[in-house]
DNA sequence: AGCACGCCGACT
DNA sequence: GTCGGCGTGCTC
C-alpha cells in the first residue's frame, strides 16, 4: 500500500504530493487524512496523507516508507482534505497551508533536533552503548571536554541540540566533531505543541464488593478511608481525584494510604478542559415564531430534511429574531442525525451569543473563538473529533470543524470583512462554506441586516442567468483546474480519495435563495435616524465635535439615567499632529504614515507598525511652538465629553482599552449594570450588543470610512450606520439616533436613516456595475513589497507583463491589468509597497493564471526577501 | 525550507 | 594549488 502525502514544507518545488509505502504495521492506521512523520531528503518532516493507493504510481525504488503516525484517529476528514486543495487553488496558496489551517495550532508540528550517542550494533570500534568509565578510556585519543560531553549525553539518553550547545556552550566546535566522527548522533523528532491535559483518576477494583469487604477490616479510626470505600462502593466508577476529595472534604493522603494497600488504582487520564465547566447554562426551549419567522424557518428547514444544498440569504432587520430562526433550523438538522456550524464574527462571540446557544443545546455545542488558550482550543476541536458535541459556533476557523455529517452551516452577519483571513490561507468563510455545505449536501444560511452586495448579487437574476450560462462549460473547465498548479504533477490533484463519499466539489455554485423579514419582533418601531450636517453647525458658529442636537440629546439621557452609545470610527487622540508655523506634519520613520497623538501616554504613535516618540511640543523642522492636534480620536471624545457634562460616567472602547484578555467583556458588563452612562468605541461598539436602558445612539462622524480610498466606502459607511443604530430601543423604551456628518445628502447615509436597505443596495449595485467594480467583475489584488524602490518597481514590472502576457492565450477573454502603481500606504514597517491589479469577469481560471505567474518569483522572494500576496476579493464564486 | 553539489575569487 | 562564496536543484 502507498500513500501520497503533502509534507510541511510550503515551497513552490515541494507543494505536491510525495509517494510514501505504508507499513505493514501501520496499515490499519493510515487513512486519508492522517498525519504522519515522514523522511524527507536527510530529515523527517510532518506531513498529511492525501490519497492513499494499492499500486505505486512513481519509481518504486525511491519510495521510502511513512516512519510514524502522529494521532491515533486522523485529524482531517477526507472531505477537508479536498477542500483543502480546492483552497490551495482558489486562493492560491501552498496545499500544506491550506491543511494547517485546518486543524488546531496545538497539533502543528515542532521538529525537535536531538543528539544521542551512537549505539553503533556492529562497530565493536565504538562500543559507546553501554558506556562505562573503561569504554570511555578506550578512547584516550578523545580530549577530556569531549568525554566529558559524550558522558552527559549517556546520560541523558538524548538532549536537544540546542540545550547541549548551550550547556557546552564554549565548546560547539568539539561537538560537531563528535557528531561528524559519528560518536553522536543526531535524531529529528516530530512532536506536537500540545499535549492533552493529564488528570489524576481514582480507579475502583472490577468488584464493588471486594471494596464493602475491605471497608469492614478496616479499623475505626480510619472513618475518612471508609467513607471512600463506601462512596466508591456505590459507585464504582472511576473518579478524578480532585473531585474525590472535594466530595468527602479529605485530604490526598487518605486516598494515597488506600492506594498504597493496594485497594484502589491511581492512574493519569486524559481530560478535556472545558472553558465554561464554571458557568452554568439557563436552558431556554424554543420560542414560538412569528409568522415571517415561521414562515423562514420552513423554507430553511425543508431542504435540510430532504438533505438539499441549498444556499439561503437572510435578510432581516436587525432584531427581527434571526437567532431564534438560526436555534430551531439547527434542532432540525440535529432531529436527522446532522451536526450543524455556526460562524460569527469574532468580535461578536461574546457570552450573550454563546449562552443563547448553550442554553438551547447545552453540552452539544463546542465554542472556538481566538481568546481560547491554545489548550482550550484544543480540547473543544478534540471535542468535535470525538463526536461528543454536534453543534460549533466560532469565528472564521470553525468552518473547518472536523464534522462527517454537515447539515447545516450559518454565517451570522455574514457582511462581516472579519470573514476573510487576512494570511495565508487568505479564505473567505463564506466561500469555504458554501463550497463545504456542497460537499455534505447541505444548507447554508448567510444572515444578515445588511447582505453584502456579493451576496445580494447571488440572489439576481443576473446571476442565475450566467450561472445557467456557464454550467455546461464550467464544469468541464473546472476539472481541468483541477491540475496542479505548477504544472509539476502529472496526475490531477487527489480527488480526495475515497469515490463513494458523497464529497465531490464542482466548485459550481446554486443561485442563492433571497428570504426576508421586515419585521421586528414584538413589532418595536426602528429608532428614528436624524441626520446632523456638521457644515451647517460650523456656520451658525458651533466648533465644537458634539452638533447642538447631539449635545441636548446626551443631556436629556443623562437627566433620564438612559444610556447613551457613541461612534467614532477613530482611536487615539488626533488623526495628525500639524506645525501651523511650517506645516510639519509628523510621520512614521517607518511607514508612509502620518502619527496619531495619544492623550494618555503623552506619546505620539504609528498604528500601522507601533512606532511611538514622545509628544512634539517644538516643531522638529521650524522650532515653533505652534503644533496642533487635528482630528478628532476616541481620545479626545472622552476628554470633551467629560469637560461638558461634569460627572459623566464613560467608558472607552477601542484597540487600547481592550488588548487585555477579558476586558472586552469587562467593560460590556460594567455597561450593562448601569455603571456607566455612555458608551463610547470605534467599530466595535456597533455590533450585536443588546441593552436595554440604551436609548440614544450617535455616530459622530459618520464619514470617516466614506472617505477612504476603497469601493466599498459606501456599502461599508452603509452597514455600519445600520448597524449602530440598531443598537438602540431594542426594549420597551424607544430609541433615536443622531448621525453627525459633512456629506448629509449622500445616499449611503441618507438610506441608512431611512433603514431602506433596498434602495441603498439598488443604488450601490448600479454604480459598482457602471464602474465595473465587484460583484460584477472580479479583482484580484497583488502587493509586493520590498526594502528597495528600484528592485521592487522591475519586478512589479516583470510580475505584470508575464500577467498580460499568460493572459492573452485566454482571449478574447476580458483581463485587465492595472498598474503597478504605489500603494495606498506606500510603506509599512520600512518596506515599500508596490500593487497590480487585476480584473475581470466571471472566470474562476484567471486565479490559476495569477497564481502561475506569481509563482514564477518564488525564488526571487526567496533570494530578495521580497514578499508577493495574492489578495482574491471575496467574491460570489461560479 | 534545508542541504548537497558545483563552479569562480583571496589566501595558507 | 586550496577554502569558501552562494547559485541551482532535489527531496518520495
Amino acid at each position: 500500500m502507498y500513500a501520497k502525502v503533502i509534507v510541511d514544507v510550503p515551497a513552490k518545488q515541494t507543494n505536491r504530493a510525495f509517494d510514501y509505502s505504508v507499513p505493514e504495521a501501520l496499515r490499519d492506521w493510515v487513512a486519508v487524512g492522517s498525519r504522519v512523520s515522514v523522511p524527507f531528503g536527510p530529515r523527517k518532516l510532518q506531513g498529511f496523507v492525501v490519497e492513499l493507493d494499492d499500486r505505486s504510481v512513481m519509481d518504486p525504488a525511491k519510495v521510502k516508507p511513512i516512519a510514524e503516525i502522529l494521532d491515533l484517529s486522523p485529524p482531517l476528514t477526507p472531505d477537508l482534505v479536498q477542500l483543502a486543495h480546492w483552497i490551495s487553488q482558489t486562493y492560491l496558496c501552498h496545499e500544506i497551508t491550506a491543511l494547517q489551517a485546518m486543524i488546531p495550532g496545538a497539533l502543528k508540528a515542532k521538529y525537535e533536533r536531538h543528539v544521542r550517542v551512537k549505539d553503533d550494533s556492529m562497530g565493536q570500534e565504538r562500543p559507546m552503548s553501554g558506556l562505562s568509565g573503561n569504554a570511555v578510556g578506550q578512547h584516550s585519543f578523545l580530549l577530556p571536554a569531549q568525554q566529558e560531553i559524550i558522558r552527559y549525553v549517556a546520560a541523558k539518553g538524548s538532549v536537544e541540540i540546542e540545550a547541549l550547545l548551550q550547556r557546552f556552550n564554549s565548546e560547539g566546535k568539539l561537538i560537531k566533531e563528535l557528531m561528524a566522527e559519528g560518536y553522536l548522533q543526531e535524531v529529528q523528532m516530530v512532536k506536537d505543541r500540545m499535549t492533552a491535559k493529564k488528570a489524576l483518576t481514582v480507579f475502583p477494583p472490577d468488584d464493588p464488593e471486594q471494596l464493602r469487604a475491605w471497608a469492614e477490616q478496616l479499623p475505626s479510626r480510619s472513618a475518612k478511608q471508609k467513607e471512600v470505600l463506601e462512596l466508591l462502593a456505590e459507585r464504582p466508577v472511576p473518579v478524578k481525584l480532585t473531585d474525590l476529595l472535594n466530595e468527602l472534604s479529605i485530604s490526598a493522603g487518605t486516598v494515597k494510604s488506600l492506594v498504597e494497600k493496594g485497594w484502589l488504582e491511581l492512574r493519569e487520564v486524559e481530560v478535556l478542559r472545558d472553558p465554561y465547566s464554571h458557568r452554568s447554562f439557563q436552558r431556554t426551549v424554543p420560542l414560538s415564531l412569528m409568522p415571517e419567522q415561521e414562515q423562514v424557518f420552513q423554507r430553511i428547514s425543508r431542504p435540510v430534511m430532504d438533505r438539499e444544498h441549498r444556499v439561503f440569504l437572510l435578510h432581516g432587520v436587525t432584531g427581527s429574531g434571526k437567532t431564534e430562526v438560526y436555534l430551531q433550523s439547527i434542532q432540525t438538522c440535529l432531529d436527522q442525525g446532522r451536526e450543524a456550524i455556526v460562524l460569527v464574527p469574532e468580535i461578536s462571540l461574546t457570552p450573550q451569543m454563546v449562552e443563547r446557544f448553550k442554553g438551547r443545546f447545552g453540552d452539544q455545542v463546542a465554542v472556538m473563538h481566538s481568546r481560547l488558550s491554545h489548550g482550550e482550543r484544543y480540547d473543544e476541536w478534540r471535542k468535535i473529533m470525538q463526536k461528543q458535541v454536534r453543534v460549533v459556533i466560532g469565528a472564521r476557523s470553525a468552518i473547518f470543524a472536523p464534522f462527517t455529517q454537515i447539515g447545516l452551516i450559518i454565517i451570522d452577519e455574514e457582511h462581516e470583512s472579519s470573514y476573510k483571513q487576512e494570511e495565508s490561507p487568505k479564505y473567505h468563510a463564506r466561500d469555504v462554506a458554501i463550497a463545504r455545505a456542497s460537499q455534505h449536501d447541505a444548507v447554508v444560511v448567510l444572515g444578515s441586516a445588511t447582505p453584502s452586495l456579493e451576496s445580494m448579487y447571488g440572489t439576481l437574476p443576473e446571476y442565475k442567468a450566467e450561472a445557467a450560462a456557464r454550467e455546461d462549460s464550467s464544469q468541464a473547465r473546472f476539472r481541468s483546474e483541477q491540475l496542479d498548479l505548477f504544472g509539476a504533477s502529472t496526475e490531477a490533484g487527489h480527488p480526495a480519495a475515497d469515490n463513494n463519499s458523497q464529497a465531490r466539489l464542482t466548485g459550481r455554485r446554486v443561485p442563492f435563495e433571497l428570504l426576508t423579514m421586515h419585521n421586528r419582533v414584538e413589532g418595536r418601531p426602528l429608532p428614528r435616524v436624524h441626520i446632523i450636517d456638521m457644515r451647517e453647525e460650523l456656520r451658525q458658529g458651533n466648533r465644537s465635535m458634539f452638533s447642538r442636537d447631539l449635545y441636548k440629546a446626551i443631556e436629556d439621557r443623562l437627566h433620564k439615567k438612559e444610556q447613551t452609545v457613541l461612534l467614532l470610527n477613530r482611536r487615539g487622540y488626533s488623526t495628525f499632529v500639524m506645525c501651523r508655523t511650517c506645516g510639519y506634519v509628523a510621520e512614521c520613520p517607518h511607514c508612509d504614515i502620518s502619527l496619531t497623538y495619544h492623550q494618555s501616554s503623552r506619546a505620539i504613535r504609528c498604528h500601522y507598525c507601533g512606532y511611538a516618540e514622545r509628544e512634539l511640543t517644538v516643531c522638529p523642522s521650524c522650532s515653533s511652538e505652534h503644533i496642533r492636534h487635528f482630528g478628532t480620536g476616541t481620545q479626545r471624545v472622552e476628554e470633551e465629553l467629560t469637560k461638558l457634562f461634569p460627572g459623566i460616567r464613560v467608558i472607552r472602547m477601542d484597540v487600547d482599552t481592550t488588548t487585555e484578555k477579558g476586558s472586552h467583556e469587562k467593560w460590556l458588563t460594567l455597561f450593562r449594570n448601569r455603571q456607566a452612562d455612555l458608551l463610547l468605541g470605534t467599530q466595535m461598539v456597533a455590533k450585536g450588543l443588546d441593552f436595554p436602558h440604551v436609548t440614544l445612539v450617535g455616530a459622530i462622524a459618520a464619514d470617516t470610512v466614506l472617505n477612504l480610498p476603497d469601493f466599498r466606502a459606501a456599502e461599508r459607511t452603509f452597514q455600519l450606520l445600520t448597524q449602530v443604530a440598531g443598537r438602540a430601543g431594542r426594549h420597551e423604551l424607544p430609541g433615536e439616533v443622531y448621525v453627525q456628518t459633512y456629506a448629509p445628502e449622500h445616499y449611503s447615509i441618507i438610506s441608512a436613516s431611512r433603514h431602506d436597505y433596498q434602495s441603498f443596495m439598488e443604488k450601490e449595485m448600479t454604480l459598482r456595475k457602471f464602474h465595473e467594480y465587484p460583484p460584477f467583475h472580479r479583482l484580484i489584488l497583488i502587493t509586493l513589497s520590498h526594502e528597495q524602490v528600484p528592485l521592487l518597481m522591475r519586478t512589479a514590472e516583470l510580475l505584470a507583463s508575464r500577467i498580460k502576457e499568460l493572459a492573452k492565450e485566454l482571449q478574447p477573454m476580458p483581463v485587465e491589468v492595472l498598474g503597478p502603481v504605489a500603494s495606498p500606504i506606500s510603506r509599512i514597517k520600512d518596506r515599500y509597497r508596490f500593487q497590480c491589479m487585476i480584473k475581470y469577469r466571471g472566470e474562476a481560471s484567471i486565479s490559476r493564471l495569477v497564481h502561475q505567474a506569481v509563482a514564477g518569483f518564488e525564488e526571487l522572494e526567496r533570494q530578495q526577501k521580497l514578499t508577493i500576496s495574492v489578495d482574491v476579493d471575496p467574491q460570489v464564486l461560479m
